[in-house]
DNA sequence: CCCATTATGTTAACACGTTAATTACATTTG
DNA sequence: CAAATGTAATTAACGTGTTAACATAATGGG
């Protein structure tokens, strides 16, 4: 391999640079929509992970682990983990399937739908704050793009 | 889905369904989009966020731990694990800064140079994968959104 | 100069991400 | 119906994410 042109960095045909890479830019943009409510999820006493699923159980309850890995973009085994800890803090609970003893259904318990919806109120505050920064018209037409990002599929 | 169930969970004025949180797509749309680059990482034999710190390094280096944790998108504590790692390994390597000595100056080895010029061609190819079920354009628009949404803080 | 303050990392502790292997049960097939 | 295959969930092992505490070095106002 020719090290004179590497000294300067030459780059191959079609190279991009590390600047665009887009994952990086979904970190990063994830990372700075959070901040705006995580100290809400902090006084919770919760993670950002824990937070995403009870509110996915609140409303599609009740349902399969592998469904809620899904909805969630939680991984099953991190799914086990957080299931454990949830249902022994008494946020959610547990019934294997009468027909398929494999599967168990979740459901939120009481304390889950109370937090949920005592919060929601402030959730959208800090919803409505941030479109003070990107409009609601941008997170539409973003929305849009992400969800049709997150379709694609290895061939 | 049974949209129904909220019949025995109230919402507060202004609740955003859970489904439409744009933290969880933006999360699965990385995913989605990670998962056409993961068997040439795999195959390099490292992590996809070695790989991620090798590409920047590689492009503005030398570079201090602050500023390549910016522009990865890496804590400083995960940082400081990988570029131990990485170093161990022979992709990196540190110099003290003279002036002031709390600073490293970060630079890739020959061995990171020859490796990303030699994936340069194999990683542009799996973009234009990408850009078959995903197009250029769309590409460039959901870039700029995202880097916008990005910029937002916390006031 | 000196002390308080600020800046650059590192360490520690615990939760999550990722892959592979495993368990246990269901379903299909020969 | 038994063997093979497939599926739901868990476990294991290791790397990363996140927060707080820490160590050390630079800096700026008395």
């Amino acid at each position: 391999m020719d090290k004179d042109k590497l000294e300067h960095q030459p780059v191959p045909e079609g190279y991009q640079r590390v600047t665009d890479a887009l994952p990086i830019a979904l970190v990063r943009a994830r990372e700075a929509f959070l901040m705006f409510y995580r100290p809400m999820i902090a006084e919770l006493g919760l993670t950002e992970q824990q937070w995403r699923l009870l509110r996915v159980v609140n409303e599609y309850e009740p349902n399969d682990i592998t469904i809620l890995s899904q909805y969630c973009g939680l991984q099953l085994p991190s799914l086990t983990r957080i299931l454990k800890t949830l249902q022994r803090n008494g946020y959610i609970q547990r019934r294997r399937d009468a027909n398929d003893t494999r599967r168990s259904w979740i459901s939120v318990t009481q304390k889950t739908s109370e937090m949920t919806y005592h919060t929601g109120a402030r959730a959208a505050a800090i919803r409505d704050e941030i479109f003070e920064q990107f409009s609601e018209e941008k997170m539409k037409r973003l929305s849009d793009l992400v969800n049709e990002l997150a379709e694609i599929r290895l061939r």
